[in-house]
DNA sequence: GTGGGGGAG
DNA sequence: CGTTCTCCCCCAC
């Protein structure tokens, strides 16, 4: 593609973006933060740049621009490497848990050829020795094969090697996917500085139960407002299973009298009961019965004795959510074209096709959104038109921010 | 499908 | 600004 088109799309990327931002902070009161260009994972990291209620785009998009933006970032803030430095590992031998290294750890310490410091708080940890991307993405032999061999291994991607050398070029493949109407998964979970009695546990898992019983009722449930009878509300998806998941507090220095931090969850589960679905019944009863019936079962799974264990966290998840078929609530509001529309009788929606059109007649057309030539690196926010009333095509009806008519009037004269 | 884990936000 | 909570994806089995 050519380098001006990629340009040219940019902009027309940022003006959107505006927009969208625009919108969602008169509409709806949020604040955002948003970074734009030419992949996910620069686009979250320009978009670091100005927060927490502005944009950025990275710009121009050359690839020494991009090589130098990447550069200069430590390794472990690259999304997708991720920040993590130590997990526990290993069988529990008697106290202390063994630590490893994890990605963005092992990265430092193939480059300083020895573990990297870590500043370990009580809770937190930082990095001492700061290793960016350009120390690794140059150290002689560097590549995917050895990426491969420094972060490869049972349980880890298959293709971490050729990812991550990727990612250290700037460069991500991986696309931007539709906006699910529901999740995967509601949890609810808590932590505790000290939990260790049956008692408590039981209190906490009723507590649990019951928001998460209300989380459902909000997230799970459409009003069926069909006719004139009574309101009646019908479940959109049917989570299939229960699960339980525990923290153990990691065990206690014998010397120091400091706790080992402890990351290890455990959990087991179990096919959620239909008494869960119930309207009528009230919530509170329904949450008992899910604690007697699935939840303490599960509790004793993970924790057989009787007594001597003390957990630092509780969640309560279900999942494996099925959709109730027929569902007609498609993607109504997750169509970015749909958002431009605000009159039905605009015969002529402006569908996903219709968009890629727009983009594809915009590369053509001489730049006149704005003289960017003065900007050598970054395009933000105040750069852009602010003229963001919704017009209508005079032709097909369409609603659009002006933006956008220019092209779209070019989408007319193409035939359509 | 279950259980464990990294990671993002 | 850091912690807590929620969610997602991937892997081994």
């Amino acid at each position: 593609m050519a380098h001006d088109s990629l340009q040219r799309r940019l902009m027309l990327g940022s003006h959107l973006a505006h927009y969208l931002h625009r919108q969602l902070e008169e509409q709806k009161g949020y604040t955002s933060t948003v970074g734009v260009s030419t992949s996910k994972m620069l686009s979250k990291l320009v978009g670091n740049i100005k927060k927490p209620n502005a944009q950025t785009t990275l710009f121009p998009p050359s690839r020494t621009n991009v090589t130098t933006f990447i550069d200069n970032h430590e390794i472990g803030k690259i999304p997708g490497i991720g920040f993590k430095m130590v997990k526990p590992s290993g069988v529990v031998i008697r106290k202390i848990r063994p630590l490893t290294p994890v990605k963005a750890q092992k990265l430092r310490g193939h480059y300083l050829k020895k573990p990297a410091k870590v500043q370990e708080d009580l809770v937190t940890f930082n990095v001492k020795d700061y290793v960016t991307v350009k120390q690794l993405r140059t150290m002689e032999q560097m590549g995917p094969e050895l990426l491969q061999k420094l972060l490869g291994g049972p349980g880890w991607p298959a293709d971490i090697g050729h990812k991550t050398w990727a990612l250290m070029n700037g460069v991500d493949d991986s696309e931007v996917g539709q906006a699910r109407d529901l999740p995967r998964q509601i949890s609810l979970e808590d932590s505790y500085t000290r939990l260790d009695t049956y008692e408590e546990i039981v209190k906490e898992l009723r507590s649990l139960s019951r928001s998460l019983i209300k989380r459902m009722h909000v997230d799970l449930l459409e009003d069926e407002s069909n006719g004139d009878e009574a309101p009646s509300r019908r479940w959109l998806a049917h989570p299939k299973t229960i699960r339980l998941s525990t923290r153990p507090r990691g065990a206690q220095d014998p010397v120091t009298g400091t706790r080992a931090r402890s990351f290890h969850r455990v959990s087991r589960s179990a096919p959620l009961p239909n008494f869960i679905f119930n309207l009528n019944d009230n919530v509170d009863a329904i949450a008992d019965r899910l604690v007697d019936e699935s939840l303490l079962p599960l509790f004793r799974k993970l924790h057989p004795d009787q007594s001597g264990w003390n957990l630092s966290l509780v969640n309560v998840a279900v999942t494996n959510m099925i959709e109730t078929a027929g569902d007609s609530k498609s993607a109504s509001g997750r169509d970015i074209g749909s958002m431009f529309k605000n009159q039905e009788d605009v015969l002529r929606e402006w569908k996903v096709e219709d968009r890629d059109a727009l983009l594809e007649h915009s590369q053509s057309e001489t730049n006149h959104m704005s003289s960017n030539t003065d900007h050598d690196d970054w395009l933000s926010d105040e750069d852009l038109d602010e003229d963001l009333t919704s017009t209508a095509c005079h032709l097909c009806g369409a609603q659009m921010p002006p933006f956008a008519m220019d092209a779209h009037q070019r989408f007319h004269e193409n035939g359509e």
